[in-house]
DNA sequence: TAGATTGTTAATCGATTAACAATC
DNA sequence: TAGATTGTTAATCGATTAACAATC
């Protein structure tokens, strides 16, 4: 039974806390408080606590919180408790990136498939992996489970492998082509095309020729 | 003269609209409507038309922007009107994924300089860019006048990275290391870390064995 | 018991959307 | 002129923060 609707800003700093509460379990604190959280986060206290209780009492009044067992909460919230298994297509160089940090295998997430439309590509080897033709993907997804996509193919060929991933069942896409897809709504899509990151950072420079001084006015 | 201080949800927005526009220019369409624009990228157009009044009047009542016109003023606001220098630190899979999207020049945002904290990718090269060793850091961003630093290094180094850009003098820092990075408030630090994009993906993911029908309430 | 900290309600703040006069 | 669409104000919606009773 689901809670009232959980909001997108609340599911993306999930991750967050979980970061933070892992590279605290390793240096072996038992226990956290929402401020100690909210500090290390920059994040409002009020808000940790709040984010945390939609999915229930994880706390201890007069405690906080124990850092192993929220982790284990959060990684079940995130369903990264079981094993989900991705596969990518687009074996150029940030797909290679991409299979090396199969240190996700941490959080339980792992690409045991890649795929490539180039045929030149085809049959070579990314790790372990051989990369195989799209021609595969729809056999392969269903065989082995994989449940998540990732696009790593130039922004001309996004849309046509995101049709194919949404035809093999694959319930969501991480697209780091630099176009806007279409996906029906059951399918999850998230952009992580970093050329935006860069242009959105651009803004915040100072133009050339400007006062830096914007405390000259208070 | 600044504006009311413009939100970061308008300006993540704002190189989303780019995208659509230029590739609209490249299809030879002269003018747009908020309303078309919106329909594309599925935002609200009351939304688009307040976002783009918070920096101009760039419209034409009754007829819409002019296409053309419109890049060229996000392009002005984006700041990247003007070629911005980037660094680059970690010579690995992602940092040289990264070097080939030197299609950025398409945006004015060129990495001009690889740099590398390990002696064995020193003296390699990346394109034609020879990776650095970070004791030139700080000469080469002050004499290329760099002022964007992208971390592609591992977690654990992440930090140490990223204070040396800022004792080099950069204003912006996108870090793909999965570290909260600490920064002074002068320098923005956008986050490009696709494990986190991963692990929020996977909450939506359907829960093996649940009903994945959720259409059984009104 | 006194001190700390949660979970939660109420207050505030900010962002999105609707509506419409202005005008091309 | 009639139709379309902007820029902007007002209304709505949602997210963040403050405050505090409950309780460890």
């Amino acid at each position: 039974m689901k809670q009232t609707k959980i909001s997108e800003a609340v599911v993306r700093r999930l991750p967050i806390y979980l970061q933070v509460l892992n590279e605290m379990h390793s240096r072996e604190i038992q226990t956290v408080s929402s401020q100690e959280l909210g500090y290390k986060l920059d994040l409002n206290p009020a808000q940790i606590r709040k984010d945390l209780a939609y999915f229930g009492e994880f706390g201890r009044k007069g405690i906080g919180y124990d850092v192993q067992y929220l982790i284990e909460k959060i990684r079940q919230i995130l369903k990264v408790d079981q094993t989900i298994k991705v596969a990518l297509v687009g074996a150029g160089n940030l797909g290679h990136a991409l299979c090396n940090y199969n240190k996700y295998s941490k959080d339980n997430m792992q690409i045991t498939a890649v795929f490539d439309v180039l045929p030149s590509k085809i049959g070579s080897h990314i790790n372990s992996l051989k990369v195989l033709p799209m021609s595969e993907l729809a056999r392969v997804v269903a065989e082995q489970n994989i449940r998540i996509g990732i696009i790593t193919v130039p922004a001309f060929e996004a849309q046509n492998v995101a049709n194919q991933f949404v035809e093999a069942g694959v319930e969501g896409i991480l697209n780091f082509a630099p176009a806007i897809l279409r996906v029906p709504d059951e399918v999850r899509i998230q952009n992580a095309d970093f050329t935006k990151e860069l242009l959105s950072l651009a803004y915040y420079l100072v133009r050339e020729g400007e006062a830096e001084n914007e405390s000259d006015l208070d």
